[in-house]
DNA sequence: GCGGAATACTTGCGCGTGCAACTGGTTGTA
DNA sequence: TACAACCAGTTGCACGCGCAAGTATTCCGC
């Protein structure tokens, strides 16, 4: 073992990182496949689901999933096609558009979102012992306080202020 | 807060965990794009720097940084016409190629690494704890064994006989 | 040692995404 | 009120990737 650059210790820790990211990704999306949702068309359905009125502006979800804005337009081009969100228009602000979840959408998310939380149980939280789990996700939110501001944009108002 | 299916805990703990690692892989991208590499590039010339005689079988290097073998022949195409790498056949095997960084694709990496590691010190390792980094690296060991077999293909024989 | 199944890589094709340019709307300044 | 800077969202374009089909080689049963 050379003491390397190439074989620094943080090297090897993000890559476990990411590593994991990798593998969790698969699994989930293959089971998300199955109700014909694409993971990134998932994660956009269950925030609007989640959100005040099922809906949230276009850049908000845009800044929540880490999307361009003209990625986002183009998933939610698909979106309304397959009749699952719509957007509707801004009333105080005629340049923004909202998405919105239609009941359709809701119904898929909420039928593909049970499978999906038991492959998550099975390859991540089940893996953990509770104490270990709660670690991990305490650390991990001081990593994502400092790398991805606008985690929850539109969520609290206090945010946009940040 | 309804007690929906939509707001499981289990969902908010991988949802912090693909948050994380978008925001860093945003930041790294950032600085490796200041030597012309995108992150993929520099994943597959780092692993083949490390490797004994810098090379290693196509197969092995896709699953490893988990690109299909269409994604890595093309990847490596790329490198090859940039004069970053090379293939060479393999003498035990006529079908199958080894992929070589050539000596300027080691520059390269090991130029792109210093700032690399200094990112990941200051994004990542560097916001948390001794002991609390190590908690995080080794449950994220535990789900990676699970998750993402193979993650290191070609480094032992006894690897490939699982 | 012959024929079929499996393996290692490559190629054609379609799709999702980022980036930059564009349109229309808003805010600030005088 | 008029003008400029700025902002929200959309579109053109190019690119990297997965998937499936194709080629070449090796492995296995008989």
């Amino acid at each position: 073992m050379a003491p390397n650059v190439l074989d620094d210790a943080r090297l090897t820790a993000i890559g476990l990182l990411f590593e994991v990211h990798d593998g969790l990704t698969r699994r989930l999306a293959e089971q998300l496949s199955e109700h014909g949702l694409p993971p990134a068309e998932f994660e956009v359905l269950l925030r609007l689901a989640r959100s005040p009125g099922g809906r949230l502006r276009m850049s908000d979800l845009a800044a929540q999933v880490s999307l361009s804005a003209g990625g986002l337009t183009r998933l939610v081009d698909r979106l309304e096609r397959r009749g699952l969100a719509e957007r509707a228009a801004c009333p105080t602000d005629r340049r923004g558009a909202f998405a919105v979840v239609t009941p359709e959408g809701r119904r898929l998310v909420e039928k593909a979102v049970r499978g999906h939380v038991e492959l998550i149980e099975r390859w991540y939280t089940g893996l953990l012992e509770p104490a270990e789990l709660a670690a991990v996700s305490s650390a991990l939110r001081k990593v994502r306080a400092a790398v991805h501001p606008g985690a929850d944009a539109g969520t609290t108002p206090a945010a946009a202020s940040l």
